[in-house]
DNA sequence: TGTCATTATTTTAAGTCTAAATAAAAGCCG
DNA sequence: CGGCTTTTATTTAGACTTAAAATAATGACA
């Protein structure tokens, strides 16, 4: 094996170990964002993650969303929006709705309850992503937001399921 | 209100929108790469992902891990390695081993099966990552793993629980 | 030696998640 | 119109997760 060959396997090993390594710590700080909310909202709020983030989407649509939308924008099945939307309900902070144009769907909207509960909820869990990120400087933030966009690109690519 | 005022009122508005913004596109992708890895682990090798996770910990560590060493590596509580190592074991991929010097430690090795089983997982995992990252050139995987390094170390301050 | 705090693991209860099956409604198309 | 496929939400079974309590063993120390 030549000098040449030797050197283009090991950059091609490199390479490979990079992209295991970046995954792994882009896998880490995600857990430890979540980590850190998660126990947040549980002590604070008596809440958790996915319960505010359904929330949180309902907060940014007023007129109400679908289940089937809920779970894109939440990245979940819908058989467990299904389970979240029921506490919530229950807990009198979002109401089911029928569409009247098509039977099979339900509309989900927050009550006035629910506004209340979650526009407290939203400010001081701001304030903690803010503290998460504030070991970057604004241009570092921007950088990483671009790199993270070009990565969800491509993610999101056809024929990439 | 001056202007001045407005313009850092504003500034800084918008540099809490983007730590928001910057949280939800790192846990988009990170949940878009884990449901990839998710479902082709499964159909691909009838597995699922805290169980490869744990035979990876495993591989590297060939003197073996014990419990709790194994729950801080993969970021879940002891309670949920137990349950995992459980059919691990069962299926004859992990053995328990009683450690000599403190009867309160268990310690989990991978089986020669195991060993097997899992090598032949990770190499096509690890071609299946790269994929994933190949959208960044190698300058940009490097930017991004020095930024997540630097977000990293943030999170893992001290007085940062 | 006996007690007590600590450490390591397991167990438990409740919540979250997926995939697959079900049911109902809508849309398509011959 | 009538059958077929698709869409939408729910239900179900099983796996994963956490937090907290229970077990069990260790180590320190009076």
């Amino acid at each position: 094996m030549t000098t040449l060959e030797k050197d283009l396997e090991t950059r091609l090993a490199e390479d490979h170990h990079q992209a295991i390594k970046l995954w792994l710590r882009l896998l880490t700080c995600t857990n430890l964002i979540t980590g850190k909310i998660r126990s947040r909202l549980r002590e604070n709020f008596a809440t958790t993650l996915p319960r505010f983030d359904l929330l949180a989407q309902l907060e940014r649509h007023p007129e109400g969303l679908r289940m089937g939308e809920l779970s894109q924008r939440m990245m979940v099945t819908t058989g467990n929006v299904t389970g979240i939307a029921d506490q919530l309900e229950a807990e009198g902070l979002v109401r089911r709705e029928s569409d009247p144009k098509d039977r099979r769907s339900v509309v989900l909207r927050l009550t006035p309850k629910g506004r209340e509960v979650f526009s407290a909820m939203a400010k001081v869990h701001e304030g903690w992503v803010i503290e998460f990120f504030e070991g970057l400087s604004p241009e570092e933030k921007d950088t990483l937001y671009a790199l993270l966009g070009r990565l969800k690109q491509h993610l999101n690519g056809r024929r990439n399921p």
